[in-house]
This record gives C-alpha cells, sequence and structure tokens, in this order.
DNA sequence: TGGTCATCAG
DNA sequence: TTCACACGGTCAC
DNA sequence: GACCGTGTGTCTCTGATGACCAGC
C-alpha cells in the first residue's frame, strides 16, 4: 500500500476550509453562470456567523434536505440552537415541528414511528415500509415534535461541485483523502480562465442528465428492469456539446439496450438511431438480423464499415459482414489470420488458473508476473508523464485529478502532436528516463499507474526486455486509442535471458476475446513473443 | 442479538 | 455511477 | 463459432455507527 497508513491529522475545521475553496473557485470560475438564486445564496452563507456555517455545511454534505435538531452531534459547533436561529433567520433552512407527514415518516426510525403513532394498531414485528404504509392509511398527519426539524432550502452543493470539479463523480471528500495523505497528486497549475462551461444551459442540462441517470441505476439496481420503460419519455434529444452528447449518448445505449432484453425492439431502434455512440448501430444492425431485415442490417453495416467509430466497432462490423454474406446482401472482408502460438498443457487446477501457469513457466526458468493491463499501462503512464500532466488550457480544472479532461478524447493527440512526436524518438534513443520517473513520481497517481501493483523490478525488466522500438509500437498502439486499448493485455508478462514473453492463460471453458486476439497478433507482428497458453486437467 | 447494509467522519 | 475479465449457457451452421 | 447474461473482484480510503431485520 503506497502510504496508506501513514494519515495526517485534519486541521479543526477542515470542512468549512474545503467548502470555502470551492466557494471561492466556484465564483472566481463562474461568475456569469450561477443563478440569482446561488449569487444570493452565496452572499447570505459568508455573512453568517461561523457556527451557523458550520451547520450549516454539515448539513450540505449529508444526504437528503431534512434534519432533526435532537439528532445532531457536532461537538466543534458550540450552540446547535443559535445556529438554527440564525439559519433559518436567513432562510437558508427552514424550521417546523410538525412536518408533513411523508417528511416525518423519512426522519424517524420505527421504533420512534411506534411510540409516535401508539394510537393506532401497528405491529412491532412488521417492516418499517410496511409500517410506514399503515401509518399512511390511517394518520392524517404527525403530531407536534417535542424537537424541531430543519429543512435545507437550496440544495447548491451539487452545482457547486459540477462547477469546481468538472464532473459529477467527484466530491467533498476528494479533500479529505488527499489531505490525509491517502492521495497525492501531481501538481498541475490551475488557470482560473479555463471554464467546462459556457452556458447555464450546460450546468442544468448537466445536473438533469446525472439525477437521470441516478434513477436509472436505482432501478437496475433494484432489478425492476421494466421500470426503465417510465424513463424513456424523460431522456433528452441529443446533444451538441461533445460532453454532453457524450454522457447522453451512454445513458439512451443503456436504455435502449434493457428495451432491447424485455422486446420492445421498436423503442430500442427509436432511441439508438439518435445515439453516435457505440454499440447503437451494432445494436441496430443486430436487431435487423434477428428479424431478418438483412437489407437494413446491411445499411449500418455499412454505415460502420464506412467510418468506424473505433478498432472495435471496425472489427464488429466486419464480423456482422460475413454473417450478412452468407446471405448474400454485402461483400465481407476475409477474417485475418492469427499469428501467435498456441501452446496447450495438462495442470491440476489448485488454485487460480493464471497462478498455476505463473509457477509452469517458472518451472522452466522464467520471471513471471501475473499483470494483465498494469505493466504497459504503467509503461506507458511513465514515459509519458509530463505530457499526460502538462497544463494544457481546459485539461485541469481541480487539483485532484489523475489525468487529463481529454485524456480519453481525440483533442488528446491533436493539442499534443509535437510533443508526442518527439517523445516517442526519444525513446528510441533511450529508455532509461522511465525508470527515473519510476523514482521521481513515486505514489503520485495516475490514472495508469498503479503503483501498490507494479514494482520497479516488474519495470525495469520490460525495459531491459523490449527493444525501443517494440515499446514504442506498443506506445502508438496505445495511444492510438487510450480508452480501448488500456484494456486485453496478455495475462503474464515473464523475462528470462534477456528475452521477454507475454502469455494470455486460457482454462477449461475460456476462450480469447476479441481485443486479447488484437492485442497477441499486435504483439508477433513487432516480433514480441506472445503466445496462448490452454490449461486443461489432467485425465486420471 | 448477531449479521448486513447504508451512511458518515476524518 | 464501474470496469475488466471469466464462466457457462444457447443457438445456428 | 458467435453471442449473450451473469458472476467476481475491484485498481477511487477505512473504520465507526446506527438502522433494519431475521432468528432465537
Ligand atoms: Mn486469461
Amino acid at each position: 500500500m503506497t502510504d496508506a497508513t501513514v494519515t495526517n491529522p485534519l486541521p479543526p475545521l477542515y470542512y468549512l476550509d474545503n467548502f470555502y475553496s470551492i466557494l471561492d473557485t466556484v465564483s472566481s470560475r463562474y461568475p456569469d453562470l450561477l443563478t440569482r438564486t446561488e449569487s444570493e445564496w452565496i452572499a447570505a452563507f459568508k455573512a453568517l456567523a461561523q457556527p451557523a456555517q458550520l451547520l450549516l455545511v454539515r448539513m450540505l454534505s449529508r444526504k437528503g434536505n431534512w434534519f432533526r435538531e435532537d439528532k445532531f452531534n457536532y461537538p466543534e459547533i458550540p450552540s446547535i440552537d443559535a445556529a438554527i436561529n440564525e439559519l433559518a433567520t436567513s432562510s437558508l433552512v427552514s424550521v417546523t415541528s410538525s412536518p408533513t407527514l411523508d417528511v416525518a415518516l423519512a426522519i424517524h426510525t420505527k421504533p420512534e414511528l411506534l411510540q409516535l403513532f401508539d394510537s393506532l394498531p401497528l405491529k412491532a414485528s412488521a417492516k418499517k415500509p410496511e409500517i410506514v404504509d399503515e401509518i399512511m392509511r390511517h394518520a392524517g398527519s404527525c403530531p407536534v415534535l417535542p424537537y424541531r426539524c430543519i429543512e435545507v432550502s437550496h440544495d447548491v452543493l451539487p452545482v457547486f461541485l459540477l462547477l469546481y470539479f468538472g464532473n459529477s463523480r467527484q466530491n467533498l471528500s476528494e479533500f479529505v483523502v488527499s489531505d490525509l495523505g491517502i492521495y497525492h497528486y501531481e501538481t498541475v497549475p490551475l488557470n482560473i480562465k479555463d471554464r467546462l462551461f459556457n452556458e447555464r444551459s450546460q450546468i442544468d442540462a448537466w445536473l438533469a442528465l446525472s439525477n437521470l441517470a441516478d434513477e436509472y441505476w436505482e432501478t437496475v439496481e433494484s432489478k425492476q428492469r421494466a421500470k426503465v420503460r417510465e424513463l424513456v419519455c424523460r431522456l433528452p434529444e441529443p446533444f451538441d456539446w461533445p460532453p454532453l452528447a457524450y454522457k447522453r449518448n451512454r445513458l439512451v445505449n443503456a436504455v435502449a439496450r434493457d428495451l432491447e432484453r424485455l422486446g420492445d425492439i421498436d423503442a430500442a431502434e427509436f432511441l439508438f438511431v439518435t445515439s453516435a455512440l457505440p454499440p447503437a448501430k451494432e445494436r441496430l444492425a443486430r436487431m435487423a438480423l434477428s428479424q431478418n431485415d438483412v437489407e437494413k442490417a446491411a445499411g449500418y453495416v455499412a454505415d460502420m464499415l464506412a467510418s468506424p467509430y473505433n478498432e472495435e466497432e471496425k472489427e464488429i462490423a466486419e464480423r456482422l459482414a460475413r454473417q450478412l454474406s452468407k446471405k448474400g446482401a454485402i461483400d465481407a472482408p476475409a477474417k485475418t489470420k492469427n499469428v501467435f502460438e498456441e501452446e496447450c498443457v495438462a495442470l491440476t487446477l489448485t488454485q487460480r488458473v493464471e497462478m498455476i501457469s505463473a509457477d509452469y513457466y517458472r518451472e522452466q526458468g522464467w520471471q513471471v508476473w501475473y499483470c494483465e493491463n498494469l505493466v504497459l499501462n504503467a509503461l506507458f503512464g511513465l514515459a509519458f508523464w509530463d505530457i499526460i500532466f502538462s497544463p494544457i488550457s481546459g485539461a485541469f480544472l481541480n487539483p485532484f485529478q489523475r489525468s487529463p479532461k481529454d485524456m480519453y478524447l481525440p483533442e488528446f493527440i491533436e493539442s499534443r502532436e509535437d510533443v508526442i512526436q518527439s517523445r516517442l524518438a526519444d525513446i528510441r534513443e533511450n529508455t532509461a528516463f522511465v525508470l527515473d520517473t519510476y523514482e521521481q513520481k513515486y505514489g503520485l497517481a495516475n490514472d495508469w499507474v498503479y503503483w501498490d501493483y507494479v514494482d520497479k523490478t516488474l519495470i525495469s525488466a520490460a525495459l531491459n526486455t523490449l527493444s525501443n522500438d517494440q515499446l514504442i509500437a506498443c506506445f502508438e498502439r496505445i495511444l492510438f486509442d487510450r480508452k480501448n486499448n488500456r484494456s486485453g493485455h496478455p495475462d503474464l508478462f515473464m523475462t528470462k535471458d534477456g528475452k521477454c514473453r507475454f502469455v494470455e492463460i486460457k482454462g477449461p471453458g475460456d476462450k480469447l476475446q476479441h481485443h486479447q486476439i488484437r492485442w497477441l497478433n499486435f504483439f508477433v507482428e513487432q516480433g514480441i513473443d506472445a503466445r496462448v497458453l490452454y490449461v486443461s486437467q489432467p485425465q486420471d
């Protein structure tokens, strides 16, 4: 574990400091995009005394809008009572002792509800949802409570987080895990003029889409896939702005795939045709094919062949074309022949087949690592470290990034074309700097380098056994499609006598995946020893 | 009352 | 708002 | 052989606490 055991103490009011960092950044980066409500909220917040600020940030960083005065336990806030009063006076919260019934039901535990509504014939053994139903049926309202309930008036945190981080995945705990020393981030100069959003409508659409995606995942998690039908009409129309278009099409593809599984082929098609993101065209072709509409399927396949989104979509189209050509609908490119070796062996499987196979090669004198994608990705992340973290405008929006915002977008290459080319040329001459980078950057978060899983001996073994040209070829392949070519690497990497070998392990019943085949063929074309090992159980 | 899960804190 | 991979099944050829 | 759905570990922290439930 990289330093994870060492945790630094946090300053006493760390969460208020962190919240202020966000407010300050957001209001200086996006003064023109904040709504009137948000600007006034910030002004009102800053005018509060510190205890009231503390309590409000505590509430904002918790789930839900409703809280109970009697349940607060914040020793750092001198008077909860005074803080609540001040927040209520500023209209930042509203306060009541008689909340509506549904709120009361949500903020009380089951034992509390049994006591609160003891005049109703409730069964203590019933589950909470049943008790809630029962109370809803028989009680008109909630009795007046001996404590106050507080509702946060404006749920401003999601907007501020989105504007600060530039995504809807990171939150206030980024500050904490970083300050505790659990994560260490590369320092990249941030420019306050760099903005992700340029219109308010982009922010609102983003938040709406995030909420919709949340809802979608909740329905999927609750195993009620049929309910996704209710989401369909709330999906937004396609966007021109790429970040929103991508986010939208991912959700559309997921929903459409569920509709397809539910047998709602027409509805699925209706959605897929609005999505430019794979696998939309593939699904359209397959749906047409399964309905025996060969013409239509051929149309989508031809479309994919003419302008494939990436290597994967191109291969899928070629396979589909071969299926269609049997029906005489289209002429298909021939199947490419595999050029890697296939080795077969019978081994007794006492643990994971990859481990057993690693021992099998160790007995032959190899030094073996079961590292899958880790080794090539780490080499790439190290060799291109300063390019990945170069302060390109708009690429770094917050101090907690493991990669630039455009790492997996076409712009990554376009904006860095020259430095990438000159780095590749450098690597042709020497690769020793990669190990230096390993030492200098050890522990710093990088999307490509998982320090706890890739040790220095592995990195130097790879550098010593792959030729510079082979390394360049691997990097070019990763650079070509950063998103897809960071996976599919063989299970085992091994070295012996200054040579290396990649081996993908296939146990009984396991088959090569398409991207694994692409990598194996690529290695062999580059003169790198790569093969698949088929392991079977010995017959007794 | 012990196990599981969600939530919160640092 | 998850991803990569393995596994086991079906279907058609 | 091709495709599909599902399971598994996980590589976005770790431990404490409380709510809930089932079983005794
Ligand atoms: Mn394998």
